[in-house]
DNA sequence: TAAAAATACTCCATAGGTATTTTAT
DNA sequence: ATAAAATACCTATGGAGTATTTTTA
């Protein structure tokens, strides 16, 4: 039995009357007459009585219609919230971030898709980088915003932004007071430096920065979270190079200072699979890219 | 969106295998590949993402698979149920009983019925038989066990057993003491006789005992039911002409005597309007009357 | 006689088959 | 080179159309 044929018999039960039920359907009645006994056939028993003006359930087509009862309104909706999800209209996206995305692009990006697709659920994890790579990879994640890192063939990068470093000093400490800081003024400064294994880029530039200013830096600790980093730069342990884009998350008792004649940048990419990737993830993708602004993705990608 | 391209995606859903899949559907692959084209056409994006080696589910084919999850089954029910429904294998039968019918005819039958037919419920009233022919002819019953008086056109009956009359006497009476008793005897009795719009045939048949045994029954009562009639007989108001069969249902104080040469029979039969009997009522009917015994009701009827 | 459904027949759209090509590993 | 799916092309089933008949009130 087809979703045809009940639709035939719901006109049919609804109109009791052969010939409008056909009008009904844009077909003729001998057509529906034909349709409506293959149906018979097929369920062995008449579904109507025949009377000679119009016709009336039997039993067993009252039966037929009651156990189908929503089954065509239900394919409806199915077939529909499919075609959303397909367009990305509709579904949920899974996206992964390293923490410093997490009071810099993220909240704008996540408010302005919401608000353009109100149907689609975003699911996102905190991660490190080599983390978020393996997980776009494995497509676990459907986007995840990281540092270039290792390169996954599979996994394709956009530059969201180039952050420019920052100094995060204590507000007790004399650098706090200047106007902007010079990378050779610090020589003399204990570092918290971001772990090797938790952000190499961070780790890698923090350390060429001064190498590059002629002077190795005392690293007083290293952290894994930059929240941790943070707060040791409060807590006056050291300071630390940070993205400019902290300043704003500020902690009150830690200051960000511009860094003077460093043009190192820590670059801020979104990874994806591109024969993956589902449409509502393409979406937030290219409203990323968009907000970025950089170049956005053809929707044949 | 019919049925046959859902029963397709989820063989492609379970198997992730367009080859292997359309084995399973008995259909070869390239058929299958066109289905399923049609279908996403129809949606208007991928369901099945092609690797190399099979294939996967894109979160529109998911959600797809997901919202019309146990149509099919739905709808296999449903069939299979209309099915019995139509062979009288399922469902339901409404019939309705004169009062003479509860103690006789009717536990038997249903008893029988329910073991033959254990998935058919069965409704029924007791009611006058007037009204029963009345709700036969508009539908509100399927079958009526009752007695044959007006003849209504639509209304077909078959006999279910030809009911001697028997004499309903106090145990008090000097005739419960007899073997068996006729008629002429009862000239000095009071009778209580069914109302004539009540049950006409036993009010009409037992004033034609009388008369025909030469005497005038002097009606101490007119009543509406058996039941109240057996009670009157109790309370010793009167003698009263019954059906046979009430002998084996006996109020103590009742005593049922054989009645002596009387030829007259009052006629229980079943009516239903053969144009529209459903097979679980024509199945009951069919018992009725094998149980009878009389004729059995053809097939095509 | 008229209204409604069934029947007879014709046609064509399309689902599915066979053979082959394309694609990616 | 191989496995898998897509593509090209063909065929035939059967669904729907037109014309007509049957039925019954």
């Amino acid at each position: 039995m087809e979703l045809r044929d009940l639709r035939y018999l719901e006109v049919l039960a609804a109109e009791l009357h052969f010939g409008r039920a056909a009008a009904r359907l844009h077909m003729t009645q001998p057509a529906l007459s034909q349709a409506l006994a293959r149906l018979e056939k097929e369920i062995g028993c008449p579904l109507l009585q025949r009377h000679p003006r119009g016709a009336s359930l039997t039993n067993a087509g009252r039966v037929l219609l009651a156990e189908t009862q929503g089954v065509l309104k239900t394919m409806d909706i199915a077939c529909e919230l499919s075609r959303r999800v397909g367009r990305g209209d509709a579904g949920s996206v899974t996206i992964g971030f390293v923490d410093a995305a997490v009071f810099d692009i993220l909240p704008p990006l996540l408010r302005r898709f919401r608000q353009r697709f109100p149907a689609v659920s975003v699911t996102s994890r905190q991660l490190k980088s080599a983390e978020l790579a393996a997980c776009v990879e494995t497509g676990q994640l459907d986007l995840a915003f990281l540092r270039r890192e290792a390169a996954i063939p599979e996994v394709e990068y956009r530059t969201i932004r180039m952050e420019r470093l920052a100094l995060a000093v204590s507000r007790n400490n004399p650098l706090a007071r200047a106007r902007d800081v010079a990378v050779k003024d610090l020589a003399e400064q204990d570092f918290i430096i971001p772990a090797l294994d938790g952000a190499p880029s961070l780790h890698g530039l923090s350390l060429d920065i001064c190498l590059g200013a002629g002077f190795t830096p005392r690293i007083a600790a290293h952290t894994i979270s930059i929240q941790v980093l943070i707060e040791m730069v409060a807590q006056e342990i050291g300071v630390a190079f940070v993205v400019e884009s902290w300043g704003a998350k500020r902690n009150p008792n830690v200051v960000v200072k511009e860094l003077r004649g460093v043009e190192e940048f820590l670059e801020l990419a979104v990874g994806f699979r591109p024969e993956q990737i589902p449409m509502a993830a393409k979406n937030l993708l290219n409203l990323a890219l968009q907000m970025a602004p950089t170049e956005r993705l053809s929707d044949t990608a």
